[in-house]
DNA sequence: GTTAGCATGTAAGGAGTTACATGATTTT
DNA sequence: AAAATCATGTAACTCCTTACATGCTAAC
């Protein structure tokens, strides 16, 4: 029960690991931070929100009550240790969805926070999902040749285009991966 | 009321419009041939179709009774007059959402049912729009410098390239597309 | 003759959007 | 003091997937 939106839920968990936040500000930084490209409604942010906060993986940060701030509508949250403990599990998790088109993003935009071991599985998986349906694209446009308009052809070279430069993409990445053997650890440890 | 899977009706519509087929190719098709990456399922497809039929814009082919195929699972579609219009009417409507994400391959897809002038404005539509969120983007980027990782910043300059990438492609179509202002008809003109 | 693939369909539910409603704060 | 933007939230609805259920047909 209650098992809602584990995706928005997983994004919120790491936004949240690198400082509190509110809201609204949460959702400006999904928006743009992670993957560059999704646009997500207050409508499924404030209840995922509420959600975190009564499984406790998320609390409202006190503000000081005689503070200097006048700004009182804001709600920050700030991940609880189980929350923590949560994400880490998370981000552990290396299963065959982190590499499809909804998740792969999200999981790497938090690599940093993420074993060499597990980053290098998502960055294969990635890959090989991405080969695999090329080899499915290409046959498919081998077979309908002759049916196929300049407009489709064109749609059909970019999208095989666009899938191979994924594939190159990635190819540089495992290969730092693989030089990074030792793990150098948390890259921003301002902690 | 019914106001079913526009998006879905739209394509489904215009690869029947070439010629008619069964609802399990429609979905290979749909999965293939438009755009290249969509995976669509049954529980939404033979709904569609449904809908479809009690709108009257497809119709059940009827097989000979005497014929000689023995597959009589199949469930074969045809367009209809009012959804050959129909289809026309949504071919020509280049609304502001045509040029968005889920909708733009689609209504690529059939650009040699589409006239030259909204072709053109389609095609410039999504141009601006992909212009506009690399503007966004990049603006992003530039301020988020010092908090991003190398792998975010490897994330978002990944999807800033592949934005460029498009925006070049777009810029050779619209280019073609203003050479070929004698709209020379159907290409596929086989009936 | 039994596994694999073709073919159609339904019920329940998940993940999200849109539109609405409200109010505080900053800018002009 | 009006307008824009920041900020939070809810209810209704949309579109789609998953899981299930069924039967035909081809291959081994």
């Amino acid at each position: 029960m209650a098992r809602r939106a584990a995706l928005l839920e997983f994004a919120v968990l790491g936004l949240l690991h690198e400082s509190p936040m509110h809201g609204y500000e949460l959702r400006k930084r999904l928006n743009t931070a992670l993957g560059g490209f999704r646009a997500l409604s207050y409508g499924s942010l404030y209840p995922a929100l509420r959600d975190l906060l009564d499984k406790q993986w998320v609390a409202e940060v006190p503000r000081a009550s005689g503070g200097s701030g006048s700004k009182r509508a804001r709600i920050v949250y700030e991940l609880t240790a189980t929350g923590k403990e949560r994400f880490q599990d998370l981000v552990a998790q290396a299963g065959p969805n982190a590499w499809e088109d909804d998740e792969f993003d999200v999981h790497l935009a938090f690599f940093a926070r993420t074993t060499h071991e597990v980053r290098l599985r998502i960055l294969e998986g990635r890959r090989s999902r991405l080969e695999q349906r090329l080899a499915q694209v290409r046959e498919a446009s081998a077979r309908n040749r002759e049916r196929a308009d300049a407009y489709t052809s064109a749609l059909q070279r970019h999208g095989e285009e666009s899938a191979e430069r994924e594939v190159r993409w990635l190819e540089e990445l495992i290969a730092v991966e693989r030089g990074n053997t030792a793990d150098p650890g948390s890259p921003t440890s301002s902690r």
